[in-house]
DNA sequence: ACATTGCCATAACGCTTGTTATGTGAATGG
DNA sequence: CCATTCACATAACAAGCGTTATGGCAATGT
């Protein structure tokens, strides 16, 4: 089921996954549409009850929610599937659209407050939070991509060395002024 | 077109939108997927033929090429909306699971020369410039996503401003005490 | 000028889809 | 013990899909 993509989610297979019919699923949605809003609520209602990861305070918090998002377990793996795949959908609704992009501000205001308990211990260096957690949130996700496409290449090993090497990056303090930062993104 | 998603991508809509009919189509195109496969391939030909930023070398470079993957024009964001969305069948069809796998890790290789490049130049401290070429493609890819979702949020001079944050976060030195490394990601 | 070929619109076909209607056996309640 | 309701299977439906004929018009070649 989170094997073939919600291009081919129908009815019929689903009704076929659960040893049942098309009238079953009718009989409790309304529509399609309920159904699989119904799933995708239940995805991440389940990725929200589950056991999380707790092994410290300040920077090892923020890095247990993190490993909380990867790809490293199968199930993990499913429901990144199934999360990216959703996205098609998700760009195309305007509504769908937004419900999103609200989720996802959740989720930096989330890791945004590890991200300044942190600073508070003195494991990260000072900066705008919201600004570092939403890096963090950046490169959890493009590895989560990356990892579903090439699970070879990215196995959970090499994930969390990855985000170990990036979470260090972190706490070393930067460098002002080797940046050009004024430089509006011009020069094609 | 790059606006009603793959789900909703039909041969009559692709056809009304060329003013013509689905006999041209068909014409052309043994198959609707080969007709899909051509149209990505083109855009991928497309955004790979296009002016490129130059404004340097080495760290600018690397600058150069980070920020021409991102949504900063409406073209971009197009560009970047249907790529994003055909995630989907991609993720669903080995074959062109792999075939992706491929492109992202051609273009990791991209970036790890001018990692390698600004590490001569002594603006990247050392380490494994595939490593960070990989982290560098990540915090990309993420922040794609979610300027796709929340355009209002991420303006093209927001995404800029993340993107030489995370850059100016690389060079400085790494300290590698801080950091837990030999932790294997347990602990739930 | 005529035959021929290619381009593409038109129309039809078979199939699958989401949805709706109908039936049926089991559970429930008085 | 019967009436009623519930849960679901079965079947049918219209709509839309990709694909496949078919036909005509224009360009081309001789």
């Amino acid at each position: 089921m989170a094997t073939r993509g919600f291009a081919g989610l129908t009815l019929r297979a689903v009704a076929a996954e659960l040893g049942a019919t098309t009238g079953l699923l009718t009989h409790y949605f309304p529509t399609k549409n309920a159904l699989v809003a119904y799933a995708l609520d239940l995805l991440e209602q389940r990725t929200i009850s589950r056991p999380r990861r707790h092994t410290g305070e300040g920077l090892a918090a923020l890095r247990d929610a993190l490993l909380d998002i990867l790809p490293l377990t199968p199930e993990a793996i499913d429901s990144n599937r199934i999360w990216v795949s959703s996205w098609d959908a998700a760009l195309s609704d305007p509504a769908l659209s937004t419900d999103y992009a609200r989720k996802y501000a959740q989720s930096r205001n989330g890791l945004s407050e590890r991200v300044a308990a942190a600073q508070k211990l003195g494991e990260l260096p000072p900066g705008d939070p919201a600004h570092i957690a939403a890096g963090a949130q950046f490169f959890v996700l493009g590895l989560v991509v990356q990892a579903l496409f090439d699970p070879a290449a990215f196995p959970p090993q090499r994930q969390v060395e990855l985000l170990d090497d990036y979470l260090a990056t972190l706490t070393a303090r930067t460098d002002p002024t080797t940046i050009t930062r004024d430089d509006p993104g011009g020069g094609l």
